[in-house]
Formats: structure tokens, C-alpha cells, sequence
DNA sequence: GCCGTTTTCGGCCCGACTGTTTTCAGTCG
């Protein structure tokens, strides 16, 4: 069983048990319990069969028995039972914006709308709007949403996210009475997607901040409109919120939008064990019952350290531990763009890239790089005109001749190889072994099973000429899966035979994603980050990788390309 | 169903906004 089959179980059964009408709470437990899981980068099936699943956070004794059963049954008893008295179709109700349990139950109960199509059914002959508890305005809001559904569903990746938010928190910190504005919620965190888009704003006039904020151009719906709050629809493909606070109550309300829900939920506890209450308006003492006299709520520095905490960086915030590292002050120095000294894997116009090898070094240089390797791709990747050993070996003279010229940053010498289907390499060895650095990638084949696809990529590393894995998952952002893969086989291979693990910051790809990187990390396999560029200006998403090493908690000596060139090597091992 | 520097029982985050209501339940984050 996939870890994503057990969350989608005991998710399932959350739902179940609030729509019928059973303990809110025993629902929640199911809830937090599938979070759990899906947080789970490891190979869940196998820590279930080794007993070590129980006491993960928010698995007690009744829901580790529940595992066990779900494993070697693939269903639960309860799920089953409980679905068993509803139609399937109503667990996608639930997904809806604006309807929770309540509502679903009350359109089952009286008008037997037991799926979407039903629910579509039951707007169109109005039926809705004469529901007590609805009305016309909930009729025609559950009309757009289920339209909205239908055009396109799910997240949106976060380089998206970022090219919508960014020019809206411009236009408010533009606004005359705002002292700050960000962007708070799961972007701030650095989610690879994003559900929708937090703005939190510091100024002395509200509504006039709100005023402008519903009424600008790229608005194309408002769907709530309130003095220190909004919900509007950016250009037909992100809904926002925005929180408009006083200014010496930014810190609190920022900290308290950027989330996680997790990192808060754990938060709270550790406030009331100290006698605090936490919320957007500040921490408190919990006997402090009106929200005028906060001991602190101007910065989240003010608030963390209000419950003896250091400032704890957002893409931690993700209830995975942050808070006792950081009560014991160990929390790690997390990578920054500005460690990074080097680009180990791009394409130029020898392959399929739009860009030379030296306007490739120019734009690398300018940002500060003191090297660079070259890696066009290989002679299988026929379309992408890969090179075969021929080409290989004269573009390498070009590589080199490139880098004789420049001043100030090294320009190497290096390949994507294609991993071909038996896990043999797609070039001779003996010029891979003339090279600075070897990425080994898999571009074709990607419909294996996942016993198979492991066995490939060993037996390419097991070669001993990979310097490097690149997008070691084969994902594309929002359009393909990749293939299955055992990650922690993967693991101990590159660990055997020295071989890093890419982190590939490509918008389209996010590959290694955070989970699987800072598992990769924990294990001592060395990371490396690359753009995967395509032309000159590609490099600007390097960004991109950065935030997914710091969500997997990694620091500067983690990741070879910090380092010196004539350390690179070292810091592999070799 | 989970959990414990307040607890082995009795809590479980809490405030804004909507839409439907005549004072508030439901939903969301």
C-alpha cells in the first residue's frame, strides 16, 4: 500500500464521522492522523510491518491497531461502515468552498444530492435556495464554485503562485497609508503548490487599503468584502485573502497567516503550558481576556521570543519538529541563495538550449559565480539533439576554449548522460572519464515499475562514472507524476558510491521535492542544486532551490556546489 | 481518538465573515 491510500483512508473516515453526525473531535484525530502520514517521507508500509509507526504524532494505540488493519486488508472496518450509509459521491461534496459537513448533510437529508452532478441538478431547478440555512446568495456561490471546479482544479505550483502575488504585494506597499505588506500562507512557506494566496498588511486605514484591494485590475470576482478582511479571485485562477492590521500588530497577525496550521496548533500548546494564549492579535496572558494588552504582537521576533523561542524561519513551519529544535537552540543555518557558488547542470545550443556557452557564462558570472558546468544532453535524447561521443569531444574543446577566455569563473566540462532502460549509461566510459562532472538522468521509459526503476538507476550508479542523479524523481510540476521509486534504496546507493542527489530548482520540475531532500540529507547523501537551464536567463530560478533546501532544513555544508570547485570532489567523497 | 510541567479525565485554537436570520450557525483558515 502507498502512503497516499492509507491518508486517503483515514481522511475518508474524518469526513464520514462528521457527516454522520459523530464526534467532531473523533473526526479531527482521523484528520490529523492522515497529515501525519502524508508528512511521512519513508516507506510507510514497511514501518507499519516493523511495529514503528506507533507513536508518530497523532497515532495513538485505536488508530496504530488501524493501520495494521488497513494494511493487511487495504480498508478499515469503521470507513466502510460509515460508507456504506452515504453515497460515494458525497465526499467530493465536501471539497467545495462553503460547504463543510453541516451543509452537505442538510442537502442529503432533504434533497438526497449525494454527488456533484446531483448538487448541479438541485441549483438548476432551484431547490437549493429554499433549504433553510441557504438561501439564493449560497445557491449562487455553490453555482461558481462548482463551475470553478470544472475549469480547473487543485493547486497551483508555486512559481505561478509567485508570478500572480507578487506584483500585488508592489501595488499595496504602494498604497498611501500601508507601512508593509507580504505574502503570507503556504507560499511564504515555500510550498511547492499553493491553495490560495494570504496578503497581510500593515496601515493606518483600512478600509481604504481594502477599497483598493478589491477594485484592482486583475480582481475578477470579490467574494467577501469586510473592513479588515477580504476573499477576492485574481485573474480567474487564484482566490486571496487579505488582512489589513494596525501596524504595531503586524508581527502577530503575519506569523499567525503564514501558518502552518500544524507549526500553530503546536505552538498553542506550548503557549498554554506557559500560562500564554496565542492568537493574531498577539501573545497573551491566557487570564487576559480582551486583546488591548499584548506582551508582544509588533514582529514575529517579538512572539517567538514571547514563548522563549528564536525567530524560526517560515519554511520550517511545518510541525515537523521545528519547535523543539528551536527550544533547544538548535536550530540549523539554512541555506541562502548567496551560499551558492556554482551551476552544475545546463544546456546550450550544442544540445537544446537557446543559449552558448559563453553568453551561458556571462550571465552566470554576472550573478557571482565563480564556476559552472556544461551538460548538454546525450545522444538517446534524440530530440533534444543530444550529443553522441564525436560531438562530445569537440564540444568540450568549444567548453574549453570558453573557458580560457573568461576571466573570473570557471567554465567546466560536463554531460547529461541518459540513463537508458537496462541502467547502462548512454555514452563510451572512457569520455565520460574525461569530464568534470557527470549528471546521470532517466528521459525516457518512465512507464516501469518501481522495483525496476530502482534497479535502473543502482545499476547507473553502480557504474562508478555519476557525479550526479538529476531530477531524480522525473516529475513535472502539475503535469506528470514521475516514475515510482524506492527512495531509500536510492539512498544507500548513492551513499555506497558516493554520488549526489540533484535538487533540480527548474519552475517545471521541483525534483528532489522538500521531504525526499531532506530525507536524501539526513542520510549524508550530498545535495546539489541545479537550474537545469535552458538559456542565459534560466538561472533566476535558483531561487526555487533554495527554498526547497530549506524546507528540507538543509544548511550550506550539505550542498556541494557551496563549495569551491577544487572542493567539490572532496565533498563528494572522492 | 489523542494527550498530559494542568490533567489518566476532560479538554481539544479562535476570530472574521457570510447569509440567513431577527440573534446566530456554519465555514474557513
Amino acid at each position: 500500500m502507498r502512503t497516499s491510500d492509507y491518508a486517503r483512508i483515514l481522511e475518508g473516515t474524518a469526513h464520514l464521522i462528521e457527516l454522520t453526525g459523530g464526534n467532531a473531535f473523533r473526526a479531527k484525530a482521523f484528520d490529523r492522523a492522515a497529515r501525519t502520514l502524508r508528512k511521512y517521507a519513508g516507506d510507510l508500509d514497511a514501518l507499519i510491518e516493523r511495529g514503528e509507526h506507533v507513536g508518530m504524532d497523532g497515532i495513538g494505540t485505536a488508530l496504530a491497531r488501524d493501520l495494521v488493519v488497513i494494511q493487511q486488508t487495504g480498508t478499515l472496518p469503521l470507513f466502510e461502515e460509515l460508507r456504506a450509509q452515504l453515497p460515494d459521491g458525497i465526499l467530493e461534496l465536501v471539497q467545495i468552498q462553503g460547504l463543510g459537513p453541516k451543509k452537505v448533510k442538510k442537502l442529503y437529508d432533504e434533497l438526497a444530492v449525494g454527488s456533484l452532478e446531483e448538487l448541479a441538478d438541485a441549483i438548476e431547478s432551484n431547490a437549493v435556495s429554499k433549504l433553510s440555512g441557504f438561501g439564493p446568495r449560497t445557491q449562487d456561490n455553490l453555482a461558481r464554485e462548482l463551475e470553478r471546479l470544472q475549469r480547473q482544479s487543485g493547486r497551483t505550483p508555486l512559481p505561478r503562485a509567485l508570478e500572480i502575488a507578487e506584483p500585488v504585494v508592489a501595488f499595496l506597499r504602494g498604497l498611501d497609508s500601508v507601512e508593509a505588506a507580504e505574502l503570507a500562507g503556504s507560499a511564504r512557506r515555500g510550498r511547492e503548490t499553493v491553495g490560495d494566496l494570504d496578503f497581510i498588511v500593515a496601515a493606518t486605514d483600512p478600509e481604504a487599503v481594502m477599497q483598493a484591494f478589491v477594485t484592482m485590475p486583475d480582481v475578477t470576482e470579490v467574494l467577501a468584502h469586510g473592513p479588515t478582511k477580504s476573499n477576492v479571485m485574481l485573474l480567474d485562477a487564484m482566490s486571496a485573502d487579505i488582512r489589513v492590521v494596525a501596524p504595531d500588530r503586524y508581527g502577530s497577525a503575519l506569523h499567525h497567516f503564514t501558518g502552518s496550521k500544524d507549526h500553530h496548533v503546536d505552538l498553542r500548546s506550548r503557549a498554554k503550558a506557559r500560562g500564554l494564549r496565542i492568537c493574531e492579535y498577539g501573545v497573551f496572558n491566557a487570564a487576559d481576556t480582551d486583546d488591548s494588552n499584548p506582551l508582544a504582537s509588533a514582529s514575529e521576533t517579538d512572539v517567538y521570543a514571547a514563548l522563549g523561542l528564536p525567530f524560526i524561519p517560515p519554511e520550517l513551519r511545518e510541525g515537523g519538529g521545528e519547535l523543539d529544535r528551536a527550544g533547544r537552540g538548535a536550530l540549523p543555518r539554512l541555506l541562502e541563495l548567496s551560499d551558492l557558488r556554482g551551476d552544475m547542470h545546463m544546456h546550450t545550443t550544442a544540445s537544446d538550449g537557446r543559449s552558448s556557452i559563453e553568453e551561458m557564462a556571462k550571465a552566470a558570472k554576472a550573478l557571482g559565480y565563480a564556476y559552472i558546468v556544461i551538460t548538454d544532453h546525450s545522444k538517446s535524447s534524440v530530440i533534444a539533439n543530444g550529443l553522441d561521443e564525436e560531438r562530445l569531444l569537440r564540444h568540450m574543446d568549444a567548453i574549453d576554449a570558453v573557458d580560457a577566455a573568461m576571466d573570473g569563473i570557471r567554465v567546466l566540462k560536463g554531460i547529461e548522460v541518459d540513463i537508458l532502460r537496462d541502467g547502462t549509461l548512454d555514452l563510451d566510459h572512457a569520455v565520460l572519464d574525461r569530464l568534470d562532472f557527470v549528471v546521470g538522468s532517466i528521459h525516457a521509459g518512465f512507464r516501469m515499475d518501481r522495483a525496476t526503476v530502482t534497479a535502473r538507476l543502482l545499476r547507473a550508479i553502480g557504474t562508478g562514472k555519476l557525479h550526479a542523479i538529476g531530477h531524480p524523481t522525473g516529475r513535472k510540476l502539475g503535469s506528470r507524476d514521475g516514475y515510482e521509486l524506492d527512495m531509500e534504496a536510492l539512498i544507500a546507493g548513492c551513499l555506497e558510491h558516493r554520488v549526489a542527489l540533484e535538487i533540480n530548482a527548474s519552475t517545471g520540475r521541483l525534483d528532489l521535492n522538500d521531504t525526499h531532500a531532506r530525507m536524501a540529507a539526513e542520510a549524508g547523501v550530498p545535495i546539489v542544486i541545479n537550474t537545469d537551464s535552458h538559456s542565459a536567463g534560466g538561472f533566476t530560478q535558483m531561487g526555487f532551490g533554495v527554498t526547497i533546501a530549506r524546507r528540507a532544513w538543509l544548511g550550506p555544508e550539505q550542498v556541494i556546489n557551496t563549495r569551491p570547485w577544487d572542493q567539490v570532489m572532496a565533498a563528494l567523497g572522492r
